[in-house]
DNA sequence: GTGAAAGCGCTAACAC
DNA sequence: GTGTTAGCGCTTTCAC
């Protein structure tokens, strides 16, 4: 057992290896009569087919890649989830790599994938130009894109519609009544982070409220790490030590609020009586903090499924057009910004 | 490019594949004016090796498989990360399971990753018997146990000294004054759930105090889902409920004390100053947590970290007794059991 | 509908 | 030190 080989099951069924092959992909008509044997002598045997045996012959594994940028990010925990639970419903199984946000590992996590002749791959690029990417098209295997786009790549992409909701975000706390608001965001190097950038502006100018830069804090680029804690708690602290001090305070990602949590508490500030908050992404402790977060949840567990089964379907032949898929992030109105309160948007 | 084969390779340097294939390994000594020419054809053809070639004819792939029981639980999130850290560091990549607490799943997988011939196996197994880790064993491939042992598996496994950083806790608790202390677990049925309820109980011996059987509550048996956050709430408002509340909780597991702090929450109770808390492993967030949250941290990364490393040394061809590793876990004393308070013993 | 045989791309004997 | 060759275990023509 284990190392039973199809040349075995043939002989005890007394047919051809051919045959035991037709029988278990199931492709051609057999014999029902050989084909019970062979299924007998399967059983008897305990035989399992050799996967790499059959990639090789295939020229196709039955692997699916998935490349993400950074495992550490909650925001990925759910996609991996969705994409192996959509693989392992289809017979796939997952082969992670883990980019960290460095060009170099994913292009060569790339390569290795190619290598082992993966049957589609699904990545949320680290960059938008000059992407690794390029090399799954050219080498025709199925692939796509989520989070993050790679224009000039017609590939399947699912993205969210980030500029929207951070509009929604700081619409929702300046109706609360602020007007100096505080952002702490990610690199804008990431389309994610311009456009979080994007939806803040736009919720001011709608407002007809001025842009102070000063209040507008960048993490920096990768891989010194845009999105870490750390980098939430500094730029946090920055903005709390100026002499005008914002009354409230959008967070574009979730390690950013939890560094924000952390400044915003050693400076003895409470939410929301002190400073407001706001932030993207939901996790799970987020509706329990004391007080409860407002946030823009990203549907994660969905963009995996979506994707892995866009992907599946392009193994399988799919030939339509690329699409691009935008989900709306859900807002979660929760009490880290006080009690509504209407305001004179004429002043 | 992409398609570039070892004859390809061979052709244009003047060379038989074998001589490539030795380069390309080094492990023989070939004529340096050889080597420079193959280097100089792949270096100008772009040849790639089939990986799935060579793990056919090698009967071994540059595959680590990786089975986790739960990949939901935050637990596994740093264990994922630091394998695969270690795997790519050596050349490997990581093939990556999700048993979801399934028998039949793990089962599943583990038949999987023999017939990818994977180098090897890292398992957090999701029975302690019968366990389909056998076959692996039997296939000989190398494999490493994480978090939970397999009574009766002679092979590498890492754990947590559960009791006794369960112990610590409860008695952190004691010393706060507490007598009624609450413990919301997860099921019984995996060595860590009834550990760390044993160490519950060692805490309540060691000063002489009665275990109560109405202040342990257990949460069912996967797949139900012992861990789950729900688990955690509905076991919690049982406690908080009853005629005569407990005054300080002991959680078994992040996403119980999750779910406890909603239903703590939800009672209006203020921690510590109704009722304080303690809980299984450390998450980003309760550092932030207002009040800070006292946990027993699991060194998850460093577990992950080991295991590979063991995993990749057995993969070379060590052959030592195996070995089972007992990692400590950190307390991180912190404020959701409000002030040290110094008790009378004898009492 | 079935079997014989070729061959996927590579490595490892084996002979020189 | 190098080339020739025989497979690894499977699927898929191609004849029948």
């Amino acid at each position: 057992m284990g190392n039973v080989k199809i040349s075995d099951v043939a002989k005890k069924a007394g047919v051809s290896t051919a045959t035991v092959s037709r029988v278990l992909s199931g492709k051609t008509t057999v014999d029902p009569i050989l084909r019970d044997r062979v299924l007998k002598a399967v059983e008897e045997t305990g035989y399992k087919p050799d996967r790499v045996a059959r990639s090789l012959r295939k020229r196709q594994s039955s692997i699916i890649g998935l490349i993400i940028s950074d495992i550490q990010n909650p925001f990925f925990i759910s996609l991996v989830r969705a994409v192996e639970d959509v693989a392992q419903k289809h017979g796939y199984i997952v082969m992670l790599g883990n980019a960290d946000e460095d060009e170099r590992k994913e292009r060569e996590y790339i390569q290795v994938m190619i290598s082992e002749r993966v049957a589609g791959v699904i990545v949320s690029p680290s960059r938008e130009y000059n992407d690794p990417c390029e090399d799954l098209v050219k080498a025709k295997i199925p692939l796509v894109l989520v989070d993050r786009r790679v224009p000039g790549l017609d590939v399947d992409t699912i993205v969210v519609n980030n500029t929207w909701a951070a509009q929604q975000l700081v619409m929702h706390l300046i109706e609360h009544g602020h007007r100096r608001i505080g952002a702490v965001l990610g690199t804008s190097i990431v389309a994610t982070g311009r456009e979080r950038r994007e939806g803040y502006v736009q919720a001011l100018l709608q407002y007809g409220f001025p842009i102070i830069p000063n209040l507008i804090k960048v993490g920096p680029p990768p891989p010194s790490g845009a999105n870490r804690e750390d980098t939430g708690y500094r730029l946090t602290m920055e903005l709390l030590n100026a002499k005008e001090r914002p009354t409230a305070l959008f967070t574009g990602t979730n390690l950013l609020t939890i560094g924000a949590l952390r400044a915003i508490q050693e400076k003895g500030l409470s939410i929301p009586e002190d400073i407001a908050l706001v932030g993207f992404d939901d996790i799970d402790w987020m509706p329990v903090y004391n007080p409860s977060i407002t946030v823009a949840a990203q549907p994660t567990y969905h963009i995996g499924r979506i994707a892995a089964e866009m992907l599946i379907a392009r193994i399988q032949g799919d030939e339509s057009p690329a699409q691009e898929i935008v989900l709306q992030p859900e807002i979660k109105i929760r009490r880290s910004c006080g009690q509504h309160v209407s305001i004179n948007c004429d002043k």
